[in-house]
DNA sequence: GTCGCAATAT
DNA sequence: GATATTGCGA
């Protein structure tokens, strides 16, 4: 797509306005447009730039930003002027592309038509950058970065479609995303992880840009529902307790869509833990079975304070005895925090 | 690649 | 403080 460009010469950076001030008083049209995509094209070389640094950056982020969704504009508006079959097919092909693939419909700033121009920027130089590790872009189904990790991670929220928990994460986001719209897809997840923990928390400046990176930084949480966890304990009885099972098979077990070994791994991390310290209460019990049978509503009987994480995840699906229906239907609220809720009982 | 632990983030 | 994620060595 090479255009022979007068600016590429003697290029001279100046404001947006001025810029635009001298394309206005050229007649030539596609020497305009001409112009207009250097321009932008320049920009967009520069917004790759100050990518790696959006952190320290938020507000450079923005005026590049802005400057693109400026020039794009004024090159649809000088189309559109002067050819209009034209402008009919490209706008809407753009918005297809901008927010179709993207999957980000919803978001749709207070100018559909500058956003959509710059996501479909965006999105052209985003596929460029390349991520250490990166499972979490969820907003962003098409971005290839995340279709490395696609098999695991990408379907990583089918299961929880129902759960409170996860539409309570998907609201925040929406949220978060809604009051920066176009923050969020300029963003490669990738560059975001990376930065995440160079300053996260409580960074200096903008601080909803710096929100919203992180929010899509960070892999969403998995939430281990009452459900989940159940599917969990029940992993691991069948594999002979939480000692000997491992998160490979716990997940194998388990056979949750979209569930890693990292998130098994952590769970079965905690939920250790939470055995160990309830264990020496239990000295009757020897086996790892038995372990699992504390986590079934027996130690709650003990009324043991020690022992959320046993007490809220399994007490769905599993014989409770050592808990009433309310106790139950309270972890069912509270889904995410099933274990905190249980430990407050 | 998997695991377990510890550090870190939310 | 509880819980989840990430880093790192084994």
């Amino acid at each position: 797509m090479e255009l022979s460009l007068d600016l590429s010469l003697g290029f001279v950076p100046k404001t947006v306005s001025e810029f635009l001030g001298e394309i206005s008083r050229s007649r030539d049209r596609s020497e305009k447009l001409s112009m207009l995509d250097d321009f932008v094209k320049r920009l967009e070389e520069e917004m790759r730039k100050i990518d790696a640094f959006k952190r320290e950056l938020p507000l450079c982020v923005l005026l590049v930003n802005d400057a693109i969704t400026r020039l794009k504009k004024e090159a649809a508006r000088c189309m559109e002027i002067e050819d209009r079959p034209v402008i009919e097919e490209f706008i809407p092909s753009s918005s297809k592309t901008s927010s179709g693939e993207n999957g980000q419909l919803s978001i749709m700033g207070r100018d559909g038509c500058e956003k959509k121009n710059w996501m479909s920027s965006a999105q052209l130089w985003s596929t460029e950058t390349k991520s250490r590790n990166e499972h979490d872009d969820w907003s962003v189904p098409e971005n290839p970065i995340q279709s490395q990790n696609q098999k695991s991670r990408g379907e990583a929220f089918i299961p929880f479609k129902g759960n409170s928990c996860f539409q309570k994460e998907l609201m925040k986001e929406d949220k978060e995303v809604s009051q920066v719209p176009s923050l969020c897809l300029m963003t490669p997840p990738s560059e975001l992880h990376s930065n995440s923990k160079l300053g996260s928390k409580g960074s200096n400046a903008s601080s909803l840009l710096t929100q919203s990176l992180q929010q899509t930084a960070r892999k969403q949480r998995r939430c281990w529902s009452p459900e989940l966890h159940r599917r969990f304990v029940d992993a691991l009885q069948q594999l002979g307790g939480a000692q000997v099972a491992t998160p490979k098979q716990i997940r194998e077990l388990m056979q949750v869509e979209g569930l890693t070994n990292d998130e098994v791994k952590s769970h079965l991390q905690k939920y250790r833990l939470h055995v160990r310290r309830v264990a020496p209460t239990n000295g009757l019990w020897t086996g790892q079975d038995q372990c699992e049978e504390i986590s079934k509503g027996k130690l709650s009987e003990s009324g043991s304070p020690q022992s959320p994480l046993l007490l809220g995840g399994s007490a769905k699906g599993f014989s409770c005895s050592g808990r009433s229906s309310t106790d139950a239907e309270e972890d069912e609220k509270s889904d995410c925090h099933s274990w905190r809720d249980g430990h407050k009982l």
